[in-house]
DNA sequence: ATTCTCTCCGCGATCTAATT
DNA sequence: AATTAGATCGCGGAGAGAAT
């Protein structure tokens, strides 16, 4: 216990708009805390009377109340952050989405000229006649053995490309998904801020401390 | 001047977990 | 099991600023 002289105690948490802030006058000793033992994690305050501890508690519960809305407003804060993060990355993934998919059209043309070029079948078996050499080849008195191995490794190329680029495409898209699948699980957090039934199991965030950005308690002193 | 909306705050009730 | 300190929730009052 320290001293026993009267104290006012004056609380304004919101600097901006300071009206009629609550000012008190208690017994110092009734709410300054002497360090608690080690290992102990709640102090007895048989030192009180019955006014007393009804008086402690309730500015208590005002620090706490308003510890509480600082929290709340700092986590609400940092996920309005993450959200707006999230939706400008799934803007940029969908500009991307549809280059690629634009590209790999382009290509998948380019190859079908190609094959009818080559007079290709639909199975894939290149036939080449002699009247159907090309000019280019003609002109540059290529023997047709030659030709064709150029025109199947023209074709073997343009088909490693259309593979590779549906693979992005494919990727892309299943990364798309579980983003928005991760973007609809924040909102949802959002709205049950406070819901005892939280869908998540491992929580996404980290807990409100000093260690998030937002971290400005306004708390009383 | 009055009404409406928003934000902040304090309080009582209730919940949770530590302590006796 | 009962008690109790701390945390959280929901409500209502007060003030500020916008809308009428």
């Amino acid at each position: 216990m320290t001293s026993l002289g009267r104290r006012t105690i004056l609380i304004t948490t919101v600097p901006q708009k300071p009206t009629s802030p609550v000012v008190m006058e208690v017994p110092a000793h009734v709410v300054e805390d002497e360090p608690l033992e080690p290992g102990r994690k709640r102090r007895r305050l048989t030192h009180l009377t019955q006014e007393e501890k009804m008086l402690r508690r309730k500015l208590k519960n005002r620090v706490a109340a308003q510890t509480a809305r600082d929290r709340k407003k700092a986590r609400m804060s940092d996920l309005e952050a993450e959200l707006n993060t999230m939706e400008r990355e799934n803007k940029r993934l969908q500009a991307e989405n549809i280059s690629l998919r634009q590209k790999s059209n382009a290509l998948f043309q380019e190859n079908q000229q190609l094959k009818e070029r080559l007079g290709q079948n639909p199975e894939g078996v290149v036939i080449l006649k002699k009247e159907h050499s090309s000019p280019e080849s003609a002109a540059l008195n290529l023997p047709q053995q030659q030709e064709k191995m150029i025109a199947l490794s023209l074709l073997m190329t343009h088909l490693v490309a259309c593979l590779m680029t549906w693979n992005m495409i494919f990727l892309d898209c299943s990364n798309n998904y579980r983003r928005k699948r991760v973007m609809s699980q924040q909102k949802s957090l959002l709205q049950t801020a406070h819901s005892n039934t939280f869908p998540c199991k491992q929580p996404l965030l980290t807990w409100w401390g000093p260690q998030q950005k937002s971290w400005n308690p306004s708390m009383n002193s």
